[in-house]
DNA sequence: AATGAATGAGCATTCATTCAT
DNA sequence: TATGAATGAATGCTCATTCAT
């Protein structure tokens, strides 16, 4: 990963300023100072500014994406995969919290202000939980009535903003393990089958 | 009320305006036509383009606040408290989609952007959950150890998700009775505590 | 005819700045601090640079046709009349040597530039050359052969490289009566009618 | 002369390039493209993008020069030799349309950007025209009160504003040689010298 | 000689805000 | 109160030119 890569020193200056600033605060010569590059250069690499904004969803959502699959291939048990999940969710946004920001914040402006962009690795993404819930009916775990559609959406949308809340402030309330716990837990006996024994 | 009321009417035509084109492409001369006053006219009742924007919040949620708060005065049921809040919710926003994407959207902008704003009513809105959550504790129907801070926002995520969805999408997969049922329920069961039978 | 008639302000600004550096290096900044106006003032005048170029034309060779017109009037002779056109032609280039520039070379441009700009004020001003020379021709003055829409185009361009010399060149060789005579000679005699006589 | 002499390749490009897109819209990458050549070499034959425009313009008119004196050898008579300059221009511009719109829009561009700028070639392409005249006078054809020096601009304006309207208009009124013959008429008739008959 | 990636100055246009009426 | 003409700062994008290879 040669540190001469434009492209990619482009949509990782893009990532912090657009966290920082927001995508309409944010300026192009922001994006060329902080990846030391000139103005003019970063239009070798992208379009227009819309352009870097869903590029730098493509990527890192993508990376996202590699990550929690790589991951999830080692385990097979649904429960156990949808905490990993979360885990692995809750972690990067705060480990990551540049992405965090872009991902609650611009991601939203994007799908509004570019009607053709069809948000393709974001899917990808969110529907690896819904992957995880058919699983998990096909076993018997997760209730059959269950609709995956809904649930992934109300999970998701559980873990985007716990997030979103972290982002904002400094002081955490709760540990992660705590938090993730919470959720899962919630999600988990919620969609719990009944036992015969129970 | 009269309709000459100018601050409600452009609030109104701000919450128009702000939907349709988000807070950055919104110019005030667009409020200003849409209100039927001057664009300096606005300058009157609201120091800047920002202020205008907190006002919508203040003022949009805070109707639902008081809506949602009117409806639950009736109920004692925490379950069934719970089920009318994402009702209310939920149709809320799909009855009102301008309200809708001024929430799922601006709202994460205007918390960024300005600092100093609390967001004061969008707290009181989302803290009528936790105490719903904690009255159900209290009556030993939720487990104990459920933290209504984090199933607060677990709860308010799933909802906002499946609203913002809907904003996008003109298909709707799922009636909105069907949603709430798998919303709410994964939630109930997922909150419930312990029967001793079980 | 009031000073503050930003219009006309902008109007004569712009009609110096373009004859000076010319369009594409005249700044909107330039004509606006000719005009001292504000930059976006300009902006509430016309929709854009390529507007203004074209808004000059009119203004300003809609003025000539006035004059022109005016003058010839008076006259029903048409070689009287072929002579007063050139006259005034050069004469006022010769004056207003910014309007002779504009018309020299940023009309050239505009043609080109603005497929769908028709130019109606310039053809109505080389069309009078054409209706001298009909009414000529009506006379029995001018040959019949000759075509007046061929013979305009001789006569205005004739006219109008020599006006492009004198913005050139400081020196003047010849005459301003001196060059008009020669130039209408050629023509009068060029298309004069052969007499019995003769 | 073989295709790969960079400096030919460029200045025909650039001919083209200018005519298609004007000087100021022609980028130096269209020419480079159409050269076959990169943007870099261009700076290794011309100093600038004013360097290139001259060139064109020296080395263009310098053809044209060379084919109408070449005709002109073959012939004496000073009306013959008028009409065949007006034949070959006209022709010349009908037939490369982009040397035609070079000429009539760059040309002037040029003369009024470039101060420096003498036009060498094509004072000598319009001093033909003098030439001639002052042939006809010696010989007793044309008047002896014309003066070449004015007469020349009259004749090549003339020309050059009919086919300026050429390169505009798709649809031609009049034939070539009917054009040619009208414009050519009048200034032969226009400067002729009384006979004794007359 | 030739390349083409990189540079960065330059500019048309927008729009929040002001203020004379 | 209300108006809307006027302001001018701000910025995305272009493209002539350079220079390391």
């Amino acid at each position: 990963m040669k540190t001469t890569d434009k492209h990619t020193k482009i949509i990782q200056a893009a990532t912090k300023v657009f966290a920082k600033k927001g995508f309409f605060n944010a300026r192009i010569s922001d994006i060329a100072k902080e990846a030391k590059v000139a103005d003019g250069t970063i239009y070798l690499y992208f379009n227009n500014k819309f352009d870097i904004l869903i590029s730098v969803f493509e990527e890192e959502i993508g990376g996202l994406v590699e990550q929690v699959s790589k991951l999830l291939a080692e385990e097979t048990e649904p429960r156990k995969m949808l905490k990993i999940y979360a885990t692995m969710h809750l972690s990067m946004m705060k480990k990551n919290k540049n992405l965090a920001e872009v991902i609650q914040i611009e991601l939203r402006q994007s799908t509004k202000l570019i009607k053709e962009y069809r948000n393709n690795k974001f899917s990808e993404y969110i529907n690896i939980i819904s992957t995880i819930i058919k699983l998990g009916q096909s076993q018997g775990i997760f209730r059959e009535d269950i609709k995956p559609g809904i649930a992934k959406r109300a999970f998701f949308g559980a873990l985007d903003e716990i997030s979103r809340v972290w982002t904002l402030s400094l002081k955490n309330t709760y540990t992660v393990d705590e938090t993730i716990t919470q959720v899962v837990d919630i999600f988990l006996f919620g969609m719990l089958a009944p036992t015969k024994k129970r």
